[in-house]
DNA sequence: CTGTTAGCGCATTCAT
DNA sequence: ATGAATGCGCTAACAG
């Protein structure tokens, strides 16, 4: 065999391309990224491309130029609709900038959250969105912006470099409560996360407003906070709906709570909305076709995710500091068929069965 | 400017830990990487390392290797509850080796899935994990494997180099078929994907074969194939439950039909399994948590994932072949609440409402 | 066992 | 406007 058309097997380098277009590889570089170069030189180099099947190698830009092109998503787990919707929107977005998205999931575990920014940064992402969790981002966000990386974080605090997306949660609860209350309801018990979460906090300062604005007070006692398990979502709805004095109406306060929660009330045959009203946060497939219709608080996620995702590319991109440095997204009651006034109200004569 | 003191912010280089460590940095390189090390010289780098904080560069080590420790998920949509337990499953074994994972939906649109795959390829994935797609994906791995790029398919055919995960869509369509068949059904609808996809061909084909066991024909007119989309479902399901003879009993073959279908279950006022029995394929929270449970032909979503970032791991890291160029996942019938023998052999007395 | 050296492919400076 | 040269940080091949 002679060394006839005996190519390197490799992908064609821009000094194939230099030389093929008959060039240096500084002009090449140049049509490449948009310096100044002759219309003869350029349509000859793009030929040259073209010809050879040329693409840069990112690694070798990567390397010169500190850039990736990829975002890093940490999401608590990606399984929950919540950050699998999120997870789509962001990456929809970032599509139009020509970023790739890495995804983890960190278990609401500050150990493995860390873990995990630590390989993403390690992978030299170019930026990163933190999803909710226990801890304050402060750490991370001082680790990423020594690194030079920016970060979003969604429904969390975090230090000022960073860009926050936060949810109404507490006009959301507030909201949800009041309905409740109007339908005369007293007895209304609330499910949901740890106040180590924002969002935990703040749904239940939104409860307790809800119940300030009649005058009352807020029943302390069938407030449940746990982590972000159906089993705890269970466990606490057994300790709710199995004991004497049940509560007339339920929130749950995050979706794997209304997930662990609805098998309890099967087993315990509590009809909706006769023996229960139930109340959801995030409105999912369960949620819409669950029969009756369940109440939701509403929030719109994918909005979430193209707001974020908007973000990092601007603080990527951009020279300049973005506009805003925190958003706010707003709730929505969506009314459907899973409240109704408590049974004492609706006179003795029993469960409508 | 000086070279005062001026210290580059820069993270530290290997060759920053070299001379901290008085060594060369090949003996760095060596310690981390595993080579030949004396064990003083390994200790004073090590703690050089832990002096300076310093990591190594991965665009570097990178560009040097060609490999990246990446790999890339290309999925229909992440939304979809049987990708997103995939893709956390295949996260979950790939970190065990390091590895992180890009993430893509394709929306069944191969245009799009190639454009996903190029990128992928740019970006120097190790190895690539392909969902089903209406594609053979004879081209991506031509192109894949012409990088030195393995890839593992997901229920969907393609040539040798190439590891396949196939789920044994035939016998679970046909189990699925013959339970209804021996619950007196004569008139069962399946409403499922197109046959562009290997599951939707083996889904039918599975139809027919529990029909042809039992000397019947299948009814051909009640089979409607679509894309995978709840529209598609919602038009397929109007069409078979609102005219005038509508089947008995039907069969969702996957997870967005039945999402699609539920809507016109409940605006028909049908009641299941009443008035039509029902089964889906693929357990998710919606089949579980709906009342009645819905009936699936299950598989092991979380396997599935393991098993191919098992392979790829193996692939990519492997010297040799893998054991397997192809893993055969079985399904199971899950009965639940939403089938009962047909109105017909329940008597005249009509609906039990 | 170890230090030195040569690129990996690219963007970028510097002369021209 | 353009070609040549430099080095990003690392690994692997080499010579000791």
């Amino acid at each position: 065999m002679k060394p006839d058309s005996d190519k390197k097997p490799g992908a064609p380098t821009i000094k194939d391309v230099a030389e093929r277009a008959c060039v240096g590889v500084g002009t090449v570089s140049r049509v490449l990224n948009g310096g100044n170069v002759s219309a003869r030189a350029s349509l000859r180099v793009e030929q040259a491309i073209r010809e050879l099947g040329y693409s840069p190698n990112s690694s070798a830009r990567r390397l010169r130029t500190g850039r990736s092109g990829t975002i890093g998503f940490c999401t608590r787990d990606i399984t929950n609709p919540l950050f699998s919707v999120m997870a789509r929107a962001i990456q929809d977005r970032l599509e139009e900038d020509g970023f790739m998205l890495l995804v983890s999931n960190a278990f609401d575990d500050p150990v493995r959250e860390r873990e995990m920014v630590r390989r993403f940064i390690d992978q030299s992402v170019d930026g990163l969105i933190l999803g909710p969790s226990t801890e304050d981002a402060g750490q991370i966000v001082e680790q990423a912006t020594a690194q030079g990386i920016p970060v979003v974080v969604l429904d969390r605090e975090a230090p000022e470099p960073a860009v926050r997306v936060m949810s109404e949660h507490i006009v959301g609860m507030q909201d949800a409560t009041r309905y409740l209350l109007d339908l005369g309801h007293r007895d209304i018990a609330l499910s949901t996360i740890s106040s180590a979460h924002l969002a935990g906090r703040n749904r239940v300062e939104g409860f307790r407003r809800a119940f300030a604005e009649r005058g009352m007070a807020a029943p302390e006692h069938r407030i449940i906070q746990g982590d972000f398990t159906r089993d705890f979502a269970q466990k606490a709805a057994r300790h709710l709906l199995l004991g004497p004095n049940p509560p007339t109406a339920l929130i749950c306060g995050a979706t794997p709570i209304l997930l662990g929660t609805l098998p309890v009330i099967h087993a315990a045959e509590l009809s909706i909305p006769g023996d229960l009203s139930l109340v959801s946060c995030d409105d999912i497939d369960v949620t819409q076709l669950y029969r009756p219709a369940i109440t939701v608080v509403r929030r719109d996620i994918h909005e979430i995710g193209r707001i974020a995702a908007q973000a990092v590319v601007e603080l990527v991109d951009g020279t300049d500091m973005p506009e805003h440095t925190s958003f706010s997204i707003s709730t929505e009651l969506v009314v459907r068929n899973s409240c109704a006034p408590p049974e004492t109200l609706r006179g003795p004569q029993g469960r409508a069965n």
